[in-house]
DNA sequence: AATCAACTCTGTAACGTTTCAAGGATGGGT
DNA sequence: ACCCATCCTTGAAACGTTACAGAGTTGATT
């Protein structure tokens, strides 16, 4: 017997111990792990029972290096402190469970030094395929790893060249349903806020609301763009600060936030300042986390299927690691839907909102589900 | 040449082919990779090239396998939606880094078998160790992961036998903070919202709780404990209705939750209900997560030091797994802080508090920092 | 010349699994 | 008695990496 002999008590038991214990050879035990139902059942037992004593626990890393694979996805993600990538990591990791894979959770806190790092680190792991929310363009990156045949999944983001499968919510449509609202409240004078404009998500809410601007027969430069340098919660402060110091005749009587952790940091701004939300300002985030409906004016928002999201990205990157070569790849794109609140509308909402744990309906808002022409398999995810 | 040939179109190439192509060994790849101040000069870029030009990526199973170890600890939380998990995970994060180490983020979600099947995933993955806020009481399964030679360090939670190192925060006298407070604004019917019990985290704010009373010269019976299924914000929800339901005479005048998840469902459910905070009644959560501040009513909460303890907590780790043998375990304390916002506190407070970031001083509060008695060498970690 | 040290490089043996062809047993049918 | 099928088990060969003992080269020193 190699390294310390019996008991629980010794340290990193191989195979092979467990072998000699139960006095079989270690392709047996190995069967015995694996296809249980080939061997005979009393040398099962007692290799189970050698497997019990000797507290045997199989090495991945071993497996792993003989499969070629190892049973892992990688999930990339801007902001782990992010609600809205959390429960898309949620989302993700139910699907991968399903299929028995484990999920390694990364944040690469929008930096590209941290995001290329943990590529790296996740294809030296071999993982059966990544979830990535890049950074920036981050496309030579990602291509590579395919060209070495590493699966790749962007969410949250869309796929401009068809050489990947994405997973999106059309954030053009939300920025569009956001400004829509505010003009219909009567509002004329608009802050957005948000950045960087690096990040696709920003720059397409921002072109929305210039569309929905446009479609009101304004244009783009009645838009007082705010550029943050990041997207939570201190930045947005920043910005609330940065817009109610502006003279009296040129503040916006209102901002849409690129997501609802700027917008929350905007509202404690104002709130701090005496300034009242809506009356004197209205807020609008974006995403509709769970924190929104709670915040000191409850928050109008444009919601994102976020669970959903993370699912549908893991199906597609589990179809494809499965399919190997003949696979298509698939745009899947979901729809925001807006979510009115006390924070963006004078008059009072029908309803106690922020009481329904899922409001739906709200006046203006559209029918959710992926939008026509994307993907039916999976479209359907987006209609409950 | 194995495999095909050239270019970087090929797949998954491994160190022999990199050897071939730089028309050297394998062990001198090696050497470029692990020494590279051990190998000339020319060779070296010979290496780097046919490296470069095969996009060539160390397999890092392989590496484990020989190694014996991984380069990876494991970090299982009991709610990754819950804010104050991710910003323990970026502690822990950032600490790892600093050594090379990746971190794998595994979620129990309350679960026993999650945790067990988390706790056996990183097990065969033969991590350095492993930080886990238990579910229950999981000493068995934690004992044996030690046994069989893994370091596992308890976060938020506390070694009662001092077999292993463990970092948290004094739950006691937090829940002690909360009461006195609480007592001190005049209050005499107080209900306790959290659960399940069974988590240490939850009976030890009740413990403190009790403390609190008992000091004021009352009894246990005088709290009103309402336990809940989880802590998150649906079971909030539903305690503040079971609470609003209560006949007025019956019905406590503030409640103290386990968590401000818990603390912002039940405000919301206040307000949906027009029951007005805190005049109607008081809410005094814990954790002091940044929604805290952004509440409808700013939230008074207790507040811990979430990165710290992560930080806190990874350093342990890394500790143990670098020391090997003769590792003297720990428990390091931190002091929890009470920050007074609106939902407790009828007089107006002195300041806009949710206007900064990080309220300091607040009355009613104490210095935060490691409690006396607890190790040093970490303790200073606690007072920037 | 012979010896030595300093430098590089090579070849091979692990690490712990899984897979698979081939090698026993066993027992039923002829 | 022989052959075959069936059922289990075995042993060895990978997988890609690292570590290490030893083999060549050089160039300087005796």
């Amino acid at each position: 017997m190699p390294k310390s002999a019996g008991g629980e008590g010794g340290l990193q038991h191989s195979i092979r111990e467990v072998a000699a214990k139960a006095g079989v050879s270690v392709g047996t035990v190995s069967n015995v792990l694996n296809r249980p139902e080939i061997v005979a059942e009393s040398t099962r037992r007692r290799v189970q029972a050698a497997i019990r004593q000797l507290g045997f626990v199989r090495n991945e890393s071993a497996r792993q290096l003989r499969a070629g694979k190892s049973r892992t996805i990688g999930l990339l993600v801007l902001d782990v402190a992010n609600p809205f990538f959390t429960d898309l990591a949620r989302g993700v990791e139910d699907e991968a469970n399903e299929s028995g894979l484990a999920v390694i959770l990364c944040n690469s806190a929008d930096q590209v030094a941290k995001e290329r790092r943990y590529l790296e680190l996740l294809e030296e792991h071999r993982v059966q395929g990544i979830l990535i929310t890049p950074v920036a363009a981050a496309d030579e990156h990602v291509a590579r790893l395919q060209r070495r045949g590493t699966p790749v999944v962007l969410v949250d983001s869309r796929s401009l060249n068809r050489g990947q499968c994405s997973v999106s919510v059309d954030d053009v449509l939300g920025g569009e349903l956001a400004i829509a609202h505010l003009l219909e409240q009567g509002h004329r004078k608009i802050a957005f806020v948000g950045g960087p404009m690096s990040l696709r998500q920003v720059s397409d809410r921002r072109d929305g609301a210039v569309r929905a601007l446009e479609a009101a027969g304004r244009t783009a430069a009645d838009l007082h763009v705010i550029e943050t340098t990041a997207l939570h919660v201190a930045a947005g402060r920043e910005a609330g600060a940065r817009v109610a110091e502006l003279p009296a005749d040129r503040r916006p009587t209102a901002m849409f936030c690129a997501n609802d952790l700027l917008a929350l940091g905007a509202l404690q701004e104002m709130t701090s300042r005496r300034i009242r939300v809506p009356d004197s300002i209205a807020i609008v985030g974006y995403d509709d986390i769970d924190f929104a409906a709670a915040a000191a004016v409850p928050l109008t928002s444009v919601r994102q299927p976020r669970h959903q999201l993370g699912r549908a990205a893991a199906q597609l990157l589990l179809e494809e690691a499965l399919d190997g070569g003949n696979h298509q790849h698939r745009q899947v794109i979901f729809e925001p839907e807006l979510v009115i609140r006390d924070s963006s509308s004078t008059r009072p909402v029908e309803a106690p909102v922020f009481g329904t744990p899922h409001p739906r309906g709200v006046p203006g808002g559209r029918p959710p589900g992926p939008a026509p022409g994307s993907e039916t398999g999976l479209a359907t995810e987006g209609v409950p």
